[in-house]
DNA sequence: GCATTCATTTGCGTATGCATTATGTGCGGC
DNA sequence: GCCGCACATAATGCATACGCAAATGAATGC
């Protein structure tokens, strides 16, 4: 039980850092191009959702969903409704819807009169979640392969596979981790089934923490880089079977290794 | 495009019919066990999420999502907050709160000056949703048989596969339908990961109308009723992999059977 | 010294009011 | 007769107010 990154139980009482300006920015457009764009990929950056209006619940939402994945909230934490208006400088009104859609996402639970408590996900939540994404993913990549997008249209899944690898190269696990984060995120928009990849990025959402814990303690995500390149190249011969059993052995074994980490590392929660 | 069941884009103004007290009731509890509990299981009784506090905001919810399901609010009828916190006797507040989280369920659309819009689903959103199914499902079952559960436990399983026979005998085309629903959305609850379950029952509530809109075009399901009864066998016997890909049969097989009825039937949304 | 009960506090759920802003309409110009 | 613009209207988004109920702390009795 060493080293737990929060202390659920306890009532949190960290101000709340101000966030950055990028953090209202939208999510990594597909439209930009760049190899190296997607290097700039963190949480903060697509948590922003969609393009909705700019509202202060909207705000809200985005600056809490931020502050969540990047585990600036600590998970167990606890925050009373004018707690977080009084920091974030809005009326309970707005705070409050946010809250209502962090908890239908699964990031905090809302307790009568506790507040929201920032969900620890524990092993057996990663179990879980993988079962999950060991379902959905590969059904998307055999979606998309079915699709048979040109080059062009899968760019940003190359751009995402060579981002992996230059990172893998300069050892930059947090580049490796953003391309990987673009990879699956891109293939789950890109498959043409909206409710399925929404399904994948809430989940994918609820697991960031843990991933970016294992990050550094895992050794080089070689296999994983090359796992990643030969779905992209099923996807783009066409071979939706090859597509979708590469994606599953992929995610099985990365999923099972992420969980095996965490297990032994011997934290209760992330 | 004969006989629509509602016509979106126009502004609906028919009144709220006031709800049975049943809508309250929980979730169909597997503890009632009787053969017969199945028969009763309609949509707006298990429309009231978990057990919430009675507050308003979660009345509204139940009674606007049992509404959409039981198609009294028409699909892509529009209505105000204000029209509905009239109609249902509460203050705009807890019914915005209602129609947040009927948007992330995918049931309604808000329109910033047009109220919510009742999501109506088109055949592609029912090919999207059958998609999701087809992965989910089977590994659901495949989770619930490694779960290795007691006979006790399936009860509830074995109850909706015999009140779809004893639907069948009778040509009870609804019983049947409510049946098939406790046995999908049981086994979901039964696999053990709550997420998958939830994922599962979010579609299943999406395509409830649709569901319901065939239920009386089609043949008698002699074939989905062996189907169930077949994969439950496979559960009980343990045969993880046989559960799944029995499963993943049926679904796909009734799931193409709905889309080519509504297709055929030539109605575009629902 | 400890448990129990009552008073107080405080957080929440809901209602309401206000300012903002988009929408629709009507009028005028072309 | 049609199109565009300006204004009136109305619905929303947010802030605030209020009452209730739960949690906390104190005081008293055992």
């Amino acid at each position: 039980m060493a080293r737990l990154p929060g202390r659920p139980g306890t009532r949190a009482h960290e101000p709340i850092p101000p966030l950055p300006a990028r953090a209202r920015q939208p999510r990594a457009s597909r439209a930009a191009g760049g190899q190296h764009a997607v290097q700039g990929a963190t949480s903060s950056e697509w948590a922003a959702d969609a393009d909705r209006p700019a509202t202060a619940a909207n705000l809200a939402y985005a600056r809490l969903k931020a502050l969540i994945l990047d585990n600036a909230l600590a998970p167990g934490s606890q925050r009373l409704e004018s707690e977080l208006a009084a920091e974030l400088g809005l009326s309970r009104t707005p705070v409050r819807e946010a809250m209502v859609r962090l908890e239908q996402d699964g990031l905090v639970t809302i307790t009568p009169r506790h507040g929201m408590r920032v969900t620890a996900v524990t092993p057996a939540d990663m179990r879980e979640i993988y079962e999950v994404l060991n379902s959905l993913e590969p059904a998307a990549a055999e979606l998309l392969t079915r699709r048979g997008l040109a080059a062009k249209q899968l760019a940003p899944l190359a751009d995402a596979c060579t981002a992996m690898e230059r990172a893998l190269h300069k050892e930059d696990r947090h580049a490796w981790a953003a391309a990987d984060e673009v990879f699956h995120l891109g293939l789950a928009e890109l498959c043409g089934n909206r409710r399925l990849a929404g399904m994948i990025m809430q989940v994918w959402d609820q697991s960031h923490r843990a991933r970016m814990f294992t990050l550094h303690q895992r050794p080089l995500p070689e296999r994983s880089t090359a796992e990643h390149r030969a779905v992209l190249q099923a996807v783009m011969a066409g071979d939706s079977e090859s597509a979708r059993e590469m994606y599953r052995l992929h995610r099985r074994r990365s999923g099972e290794e992420l969980i095996a980490l965490i297990e032994r590392s011997g934290v209760a929660w992330l």
